[in-house]
DNA sequence: TGTACATCAGTGAACGCGCGTTCACTGATGTAC
DNA sequence: TGTACATCAGTGAACGCGCGTTCACTGATGTAC
């Protein structure tokens, strides 16, 4: 399990028992950014559904957005971790470029997926407050982009443009903001409605098909 | 100049001076928006702006919500009549798919980046409340879709696949997220950047190689 | 094995701050006769 | 042209509510001798 880094705790766990009240807090926070946005939380909520008190929660959290900042490095961690084996270089000798990008967004979706109410509210708040290191959170992703882009440059044989760098740039971003509108907030803004796995696909023909590498990858017959 | 619908004020300006306060109240929160964020502003940073009291501005507006609907509403009417200007179907007849789609791309990041606080806020707030109201005005901006979705069908024979209707719609809808993605934010989460120019010609190709039309547009040799 | 002491952990009532909102009042504008 | 009255518009000090944070206190755990 993640480590979180000191700076946004009182003290770090000393003993068993208050290591598992911080958890407990974490994971309950997590639990209802699932259904509330952050500032619509109270500590009251947090610690009640927790199983503790106030000044338990004070105990390890400088103030409540050490918390999220907590809850961030821990799903960061974990992120890049799982980001880094998708993207080990190795094992994708030999395979195409279709199958790489599949690989990423297919890896993008779940994750994005499965934290959808944490990574809510740090999209919210990396716009909000002008926190440094949310944003700078945000850019360290990026750097899992870096792994993409040099599997892709090994393949740009395929790519028919004097500059592959700048599209495979610029297409990578595209397809993740749209993955990321379309996982985080799809179901509040209206449109077209698909399922991940069609989302996935269309994203990767629409990044291939952007690079001009060929593909047979064949658009749904229809919504769901 | 919009109108703004009567269930946001206490009460329609009824005299010259009080119409003028109330344009002085949404022009400083508009350009305040630019600045902050809508929560980081009080009614006294406005107020004062304005140069007016904070009486005066409850004079006008129901609450402080009631603001950010007016000038939701002001923006809305703007954006939708002048998307409707560029969409008039009759001025495209003979014109290709390249040329209507690179068109409303161009409105779109202009009528995006001359209002970006506004809409950064108003992108924000769909998201934070679900007041339905702002998701509602956000859709409404969807209608607009189905004029381009029409201009598009008409030229369908230029698009290879079997349901040219759901490759239009789910085109667009990525298109449009990148590129709101692009306009608001992308100063703030990294990665390369382009004029706006060069953002409008690459949706353009990623729409059009998407879509199966054929074109010659270039990627451009280096960012900005 | 027992005792004394230090530190860690947790409790929850009370505090306090910021900011949206109210309200008693003054002044401006319009209208009727 | 003047007067009386109603309504509109604007003022800004004071209020009040919600929620993050504090703090005096109790109990648990670990350690030294």
């Amino acid at each position: 399990l993640a480590e979180i880094s000191d700076t946004q705790l009182v003290q770090p766990p000393q003993q068993q028992r208050s290591r598992k009240t911080m958890d407990q807090i974490l994971d309950a926070a997590e639990v209802l950014l699932g259904e509330k946005n952050f500032d619509d939380l109270s500590i009251n909520d947090i610690v009640e559904k927790a199983g503790c008190s106030v000044g338990a929660f004070y105990g390890r959290f400088r103030d409540k957005e050490a918390l999220l900042h907590a809850l961030d490095e821990r799903y960061f961690a974990d992120f890049i971790a799982e980001g880094e084996q998708v993207l080990t270089l190795s094992q994708w000798d030999g395979k195409s470029a279709e199958d790489i990008v599949r690989a990423v967004l297919e890896f993008l979706v779940t994750s994005y997926s499965r934290q959808r109410g944490l990574l809510r509210t740090l999209s919210l708040r990396a716009r909000l407050r002008d926190d440094a290191r949310f944003q700078a959170r945000e850019r360290q992703a990026w750097t899992l982009f870096q792994k993409l882009q040099e599997l892709l440059l090994e393949r740009s044989a395929e790519i028919p443009y004097s500059n592959p760098e700048i599209v495979i740039k610029f297409g990578f971003q595209t397809v993740f903001y749209s993955l990321r509108e379309f996982i985080l907030w799809g179901d509040m803004i209206g449109g077209i409605s698909l399922s991940p796995e069609q989302v996935v696909s269309e994203l990767t023909r629409i990044y291939l098909d952007y690079l001009g590498v060929p593909n047979e990858i064949q658009p749904p017959n229809r919504a769901v």
